[in-house]
DNA sequence: GTGAAAGCGCTAACAA
DNA sequence: TTGTTAGCGCTTTCAC
């Protein structure tokens, strides 16, 4: 017996190692089947005889089966996955509409990936690029400004996007926001029309962040409109490590520098409610001395005291909708592209 | 002709539809190098020619090349993907695990599939053998109880996974956590440390949240322990919109059953604002009539008046350093599995 | 109702 | 430094 003869009965060396899991193959013949006839019962349980699913799901069960997605996606050109790309994960708003896509999705069997740009449209595009090569089916993505690549090769991926939390004329594809200006807008008309006369305005106001941008943009725009004259007053910190800490500077830097203000505007409601929470410990009345208002209607808002002015924003709407949309769409791909306007809501409270 | 033979210069048909996206093989032909080559300088660029780098760099963007990485995975058996298993979404201290996950994880080329258990260990069941399809090549998962299927199939999957956000002798592998129970049975013991002598608890406890549980344990024990004779007080609310609604209705509870308790222990600090908040309205002074504390040292703890006093548990560093065991074990295999306590602090402040 | 053959797009292993 | 070959585990297509 010379080396180049196999022995009786060897197998052959394999080429490559294969996963060492368990496979369609393995259960077939412990089944006695085909491999096709095994992922028949598996998708379509109805197509094979009675006696056969029972033979296949024992099969199953006894080898520990679990089919590897990719073989499947590689062979069906489908991934059964939806990316999600938001700003940040931490801070409740863009969870709360991850939690409404995963409620809509999740039941009909697709999976999320998740992703988020910290606010980086650079990082945005790095991290979409990645993404794509899981060819999800369906893509959710906060925000309606990207870079022009990004921009092109959303339009050229043949998936649909859904841009969410703004909005815009030229979506890339399909639109469920709002407009954060006309949300500031109507906001400072309110409290115009409450009387206050010297509202300032107080964020943060990233680069990349086109909401919290909007926000400032309505601002102006209905200070220009309805108190013609008046200063434009806006003042903006950096970024930091808490929202309610970050209120706190922003009541400091508008007393120091716009002690004429009578209502002080925050871009979101963690801001306003570390604001007010301030003013308590400094003895400052809310809304007598200083009127203050918040963006976002989070729970707190209606909890704190005096209870914040706000604007309500549907957060896990958002994701639902925009859920609901991809689902559509990728069962009938001729569907049209949708653009919903979900919008907003003044909660007038005693806060101004 | 007959029909058997192939037309000159015609390809066969095709058995079936290709993806119709820019593959290897198109780059490569462009490329006038083999689709091996192409692959190489995607993953190991310092071992080809400067030459041919250039000349498949430029074809990858002539073409929009884009990898698909099922195909990649099916060959390579890597998936590059973690899989994250969370009670729930919204709700910042998981958010803020998953934030911190990713921050380990993407930099080094890993994606993150999230799930959401609704705090249901069937639906996690069900979540993880999906998951499991996908073949991730490590899983973060909070909490330590699971269904006796997953724990043999975790067990069994050869992959590392960590559980988190408790604490127990008997990991299904690496354990990344602190003890519930002892962090309420710290803060009760400093509460009494401070005079208190009815303390009552409040909280939500689902069947299988085992952290609710075990705070609500950690509670019984230091009662028993700490005031021999003394009623172990428990107030439950059962889950529903609104954390801080919740504190305003346990807060209601507390003082209409139990009229005795002199200090309101919550099992998160989000109940503890409530209810703190609605003693404001209802000019219940805290501490003075009624101490109040919280859990999680939440960015609010320390913004109301009075501040609260509270457990600080490292919601972020939970999912940094689950991260890096993961990393570290999927580069070494063979690397012992680990059992990190991250630990808690008491907070004293003046709500107590 | 079931099976055989081919191939999805990539990488491992080996050869040159 | 580059190319060739043989799969990874599944689904599609088509034949029976």
């Amino acid at each position: 017996m010379t080396d180049a003869e196999p022995r009786a009965g060897v197998a052959p060396q394999p080429t490559r190692r294969s996963t060492r899991s368990v496979t369609l193959a393995d259960v077939a013949s412990l089944a006695n089947v085909s491999p096709q006839t095994v992922s028949r019962t598996i998708r379509y349980p109805s197509l094979v005889s009675e006696q056969t699913l029972e033979r296949v799901q024992r099969a199953i069960s006894l080898t520990g089966y679990v089919p590897n997605l990719a073989a499947s996606n590689l062979a069906s050109n489908r991934s059964g996955t939806i990316a999600a790309i938001i700003p940040s994960m931490s801070g409740s708003v863009f969870a709360d509409a991850l939690q409404g896509l995963d409620a809509v999705l999740s039941p009909n069997g697709f999976q999320l990936f998740v992703g988020s740009t910290d606010y980086d449209l650079e990082h945005e595009e790095r991290l979409i690029r990645t993404f794509m090569g899981r060819r999800p089916e369906g893509l959710f993505i906060v925000g309606t400004r990207h870079t022009t690549a990004i921009r092109m090769l959303l339009e050229n991926s043949g998936i649909p996007v859904v841009e969410t939390w703004n909005w815009t004329d030229e979506p890339i594809d399909s639109l469920v926001g709002f407009s954060n200006r006309d949300a500031i807008e109507a906001i400072v008309t309110h409290v115009v029309g409450k009387g206050y006369k010297h509202p300032t305005f107080a964020g943060t106001f990233r680069p990349d962040d086109s909401r919290a941008i909007d926000r400032q943009a309505g601002f102006r725009r209905a200070v220009e409109g309805l108190l013609p004259g008046e200063q434009v007053r806006v003042i903006d910190a950096v970024p930091g490590h808490g929202d309610m800490e970050i209120g706190t500077r922003l009541l400091d830097e508008a007393l120091a520098r716009h002690p004429e203000t009578d209502v002080l505007m925050f871009s979101t409601d963690l801001f306003a409610a570390g604001a007010l929470l301030e003013c308590h410990r400094r003895g400052i009345s809310v809304p007598e001395q200083l009127a203050i208002t918040g963006f976002g209607d989070f729970e707190i808002a209606r909890h704190l005291v005096p209870p914040l002015t706000t604007v309500a924003v549907p957060n896990t709407e958002i994701g639902t909708t925009a859920g609901q949309l991809l689902l559509d769409r990728i069962a009938d791909p001729t569907a049209e592209p949708a653009r919903i306007d979900l919008g907003f809501t003044v909660i007038p409270r005693d806060s101004a």
